[in-house]
DNA sequence: TGAACTTAGTTGAAGCCTAAACTATTCCGG
DNA sequence: CCGGAATAGTTTAGGCTTCAACTAAGTTCA
């Protein structure tokens, strides 16, 4: 079968993304890091931790939401639990089963670099874009992630209440 | 100055694209490895070598190229050789630079890898998505590089033609 | 009950990336 | 021509990520 090569506008939109993606997420990842000594994934942990009840989640449910390996969010929520900014609690109900579960340091962690990093993410992006294309890119990444991980979507991303 | 949050729509956008690149990137990463052994970015640096005159680049092109450090770019080029799949020659006329130069060897390697590249791009991006969500995503990346690194865009992003 | 299988999570080694310091060369002003 | 500043690229160490192998606990089914 012969290729079906990019034709040039979506070699442009394939680039476009991602040299723009690349830029942005040093970005913001320097930004997170100079100011609160955090990474993006770290915080992006944090974030997930503070809107769960009590606090806390399973690792593999952590591992499902930021969509990272399993190995991956040990080794983080390991530095993470180091610096302070969660405890593992060990899961009763299974013997397995491991939370790791935010500290009030933690918390106020986030709660300082949040404004830092919504302002990064509006600098960066949502306040170059207009409205409409962020709504394209909501059906856009929607899309991929659906046709990537089927079944698996973040509940902010169907729902419309926070 | 009181922080300017995300309203939920643009909530959603970020979301979706954060875990959807998360997705993707990891996805056509995968892919190339386990089809050719190449890592997206030694990918990337391939591509730019294939098109550059004389299929050579100095390093802080490729760096400016593909928007990573050159001390990256250095590391992974240390690589690509060690496999292959460059070259890398001293430029005569700034006793300082080094060109990294696509060799017969990488060259095949691209052109062997680049159909499944595609394919998987495609796959997971360009076929998912309408051709006007396409041309947004093409202008909401552009304007993001353009915001973080102006006046250094992809010839490709600007001219027409290929 | 218990053997096989699955799931949760961890571990350690190897590879990749970053940051800062470093070498070598070129540029610029006097 | 010389000295200082800037540029090109490399190096090294340390941190982060991946991979494969591993432990431990739960599940299934005869």
């Amino acid at each position: 079968m012969p290729t079906n090569w990019l034709d040039v506008e979506q070699q442009r939109a394939w680039r476009a993304y991602i040299v723009g993606t690349t830029l942005l997420l040093e970005r913001l990842d320097r930004d997170l890091r100079e100011s609160h000594g955090l990474s993006l994934p770290e915080y992006e942990i944090l974030v997930r931790l503070s809107e769960a009840p009590e606090r806390r989640l399973r690792m593999a449910e952590i591992a499902d939401s930021v969509k990272n390996s399993r190995s991956r969010i040990t080794h983080t929520v390991a530095r993470m639990e180091r610096a302070g900014l969660v405890d593992r609690v060990q899961c009763t109900s299974d013997g397995r089963g491991v939370y790791a579960h935010l500290t009030d340091t933690g918390h106020q962690r986030l709660v300082d670099a949040a404004p830092c990093h919504v302002a990064s993410v509006r600098a960066a992006l949502i306040d170059v874009v207009a409205k409409d294309e962020l709504a394209a890119l909501t059906r856009v990444f929607t899309a991929v992630a659906d046709g990537l991980s089927p079944g698996t979507r973040d509940p902010i991303l169907t729902a419309v209440s926070s």
